[in-house]
DNA sequence: AAGAGTCAGCTGCTCTAACCAACTGAGCTA
DNA sequence: TAGCTCAGTTGGTTAGAGCAGCTGACTCTT
């Protein structure tokens, strides 16, 4: 005999309920990321639900980001940032990329509709601390083009800080996994053999467009800087399609 | 004793490499959305793991959109749509108003920081077949308005409609998700009293500035039906924070 | 007395085995 | 032939046992 169930539930449908329920739970009692959770015994006695079960709701959970687990230690509020939809929107598009669609291209192109919108509120009406760490990023690319190191990161880095000034948190978080997302399948997927110094021109035209105050140079600067990763990914795209 | 392991995998990490081959899986066989995955026992096989482990990484994939489960009939690709994505902001968005931070506000700022920038690279350059599709539904939100019924269908649909232009599937779906995400959180937390007939007249502005082919007047139009909205706003999640 | 090693106990992780529930389709019944 | 029933397949749930990572208190050494 399978459990003495909790009396008002069906019998059935534990599994998206429970998710439910933990969510409800972590709501109801105002519980901040990072504050940890019953642990999986007591979840069962709390749910009315076995252990496997339990586990698979908080699986499902942790995939969407809104739990962390960790062994051997607990299992807490997540910090419900992006990393599910980094993950999720990688995998469509190399999945899409392997099925012979422009997948990559279109997350490109999302990127740089978004981007370019955005860029031209930006224009002089960033503070003069933005303006210098962007500064100090560009020279730190300059830097790294000259040594042959990457510069990815310090790439990702000029973009976060931009749309910084945009003071909308939510909003540059869902840029940055854009970004992210776009690095990780443009690494697994093509060769880029950019020229560095270009991309630190284009970069530097970003920051005096918008320092300079011009909606429209911002706009062009950073509709440039998309053109060329484009023109550097369709060849090998189609090529790989 | 537990299992005989297959050879050359290490004792832990079960889990989080499950999900990496399971997608590895879906990947090298280039299946497409739809199609059917092995079923729970053939992967248990295929895999080396046991049917929880096996069920364990489904569920996080199911909750990531990659694979969908329909009991009874078996797993198959997902759709890959950005339903996830809309689970995760709105838990996101609801915890965070719980705890008293504005952000529903957020979320509306960041539709509106997307869409101003979309509208104006849209005006003068909308098909008229588009055009006409988004006539159609003013009207119908005129005519909804008059009966007082609701309207959000009418309002997701136009917006979905007006970002098709841009031609990229990509785009439109991310919009449609923050608008879905929106939409349900709204609902969930606060009671709109909207005047209908103030939106349909900003949706018909919003219409009438992109066919004129003016940007400026069709970015104001944007943003005075999202500074309509975000007035509605402010107080009641003040209120309830 | 102070420091380092050990171990008991929490935590989550994985496995096995059995049964429940939803759906399909073949075969029986009318 | 039309409809029903039932067996087989698939995922859903439960149970109990043992594995693996982390912490902190205890003990042994210095």
């Amino acid at each position: 005999m399978p459990s003495a169930r909790m009396a008002g539930y069906p019998l059935a449908m534990a599994a998206r309920d429970l998710q439910e329920r933990i969510k409800k739970l972590i709501v109801d009692q105002r519980l901040p990321s990072g504050a940890p959770l019953p642990t999986e015994p007591e979840l069962m006695r709390l749910l009315g639900a076995s252990r496997n079960s339990v586990r698979e709701a908080l699986k499902a959970l942790q995939a969407m980001g809104i739990v962390e687990i960790r062994h051997g230690f607990g299992t807490y509020v997540g910090s419900m940032s992006f990393a599910p939809l980094i993950e999720g929107l990688a995998f469509r598009t190399v999945a899409g990329h392997y099925r012979g669609e422009d997948s990559l291209l279109q997350l490109l192109e999302l990127r740089e509709a978004v981007e370019t919108g955005l860029v031209s509120r930006l224009a002089g009406r960033l503070p003069e601390a933005d303006l210098g760490a962007l500064e100090a990023l560009v020279a730190r690319m300059e830097r790294e083009a000259a040594e042959g190191t990457g510069l990815a990161e310090s790439d990702r880095a000029f973009h976060a800080t931009l749309y910084r000034g945009l003071d909308n948190v939510l909003l540059g978080e869902v840029l940055e996994a854009f970004w992210d997302a776009f690095h990780r399948v443009q690494q697994d997927l093509v060769e880029v053999a950019q020229d560095p110094r270009t991309t630190c021109r284009q970069h530097r035209e970003i920051l005096d467009a918008v320092r300079s105050g011009d909606s429209l140079r911002a706009e062009r600067a950073i509709r440039d800087h998309f053109g060329h990763l484009r023109t550097r990914l369709t060849p090998v795209a189609a090529a790989k399609g």
